[in-house]
DNA sequence: CCTACCGATCGGTAGG
DNA sequence: CCTACCGATCGGTAGG
């Protein structure tokens, strides 16, 4: 009995949840106001709060929930047995397969996290940063190993997430691009620029 | 005199664009107040008015001038007399120089154009539609002429603009890379990810 | 450039 | 899940 209205719980916030992330990528996580949602989904903006605890706290479940996918990922390429560029390759492909399936999450997530609270907002880029220096540990391996052509690590990273994270311009736009042929095109395109 | 005149106003309602830019960056266009902005000045709200129309209209001469920037130099590149992939890199480079040193406008137009209102929204969907589809008749010619990868066009350009407007991602981390090093770097990678 | 102030809207609480 | 409502804050105007 617990059980099940814990489970109704659950599934009225993923309602909530989903709801809300629709409009923080139609206008914005500060211009979204918790009359829009409640409006959105049928209720009266007081009723959210028997499910979330604050808008704030929405936006930081989204951000960490995406941020622990992409840890995650990120400890299993690391452990694989693959060249580096071979891991940067896997590392590119999820990225893309991310901001392709998990779209609006990922939106939010790279668009709005600077509207986090006190502590959330320094931990998320605390995560983000050690990520990156990751990633960038990977490249100078391989550029050690003439697997990659001698770039500045940092930049290196930082551009090829940048231009993943530009496929939102992609659903934006509304285009039709074939998921696959996108990723084809942008592995090839990241993929020759590094190779060595 | 009425000369003199002009010319303060001017003046004047830049201190309020710049400081207002500042402060977009820093807390996003909706959360910025007038307020705020009177602030950092150091008068009050209301005596912003005697130099700006509104809020939005602060936004939307941001974001136009910037467009007409990049239309401009479109057009001379066009009518140069270069190769396809010539005519990319000076695009690609002036992309650059742009992120580089207009640096607080370009993270605006970039992040914060959504917030324009009606009719001004979609005059900038439709410049930048228009601008993107440009390169992209640049870039399809280059591939006709063997010079470029035979990559869809589209997802060539989104990827490599997207790839140099990350450099915001630079400021806002307030690492330490020389300009240079970083034009020379994000100009390798991303030609030789088009050259053929 | 200011003070005084407007109507609207915000996130969130009380109480049922 | 609702109604009723809170204090705060918003963009902007009036009037000087």
């Amino acid at each position: 009995m617990a059980r099940i209205i814990a489970l109704e719980n659950e599934s009225k916030k993923d309602v909530i949840t989903q709801k809300a992330s629709l409009l923080f990528i139609k206008k914005g996580f500060p211009s979204t106001s918790m009359r829009d949602i409640a409006g959105a989904i049928g209720v009266e903006a007081p009723s959210l709060y028997n499910h979330i605890t604050s808008k704030n706290d929405l936006l930081r479940e989204i951000c960490f929930r995406i941020s622990r996918v992409f840890m995650n990922h990120l400890k299993k390429v690391e452990s694989s047995r693959q060249t580096s560029l071979g891991k940067i390759e896997a590392i590119i492909r999820f990225h893309i397969y991310m901001m392709i399936h998990e779209f609006e999450n990922m939106y939010i997530t790279n668009h709005e996290w600077i509207h986090l609270h006190a502590p959330a907002v320094s931990d998320f880029k605390l995560q983000r940063r050690n990520y990156r220096s990751r990633l960038s540990a990977i490249l100078k391996k391989g550029i050690t190993k003439k697997q990659i052509r001698k770039l500045n690590a940092d930049v290196a990273v930082h551009t090829m997430l940048a231009a993943i994270n530009g496929i939102e311009g992609w659903h934006r736009s509304g285009r039709k691009v074939d998921a696959r042929e996108l990723e084809e095109n942008m592995v090839e395109f990241l993929i020759e620029g590094l190779k060595k």
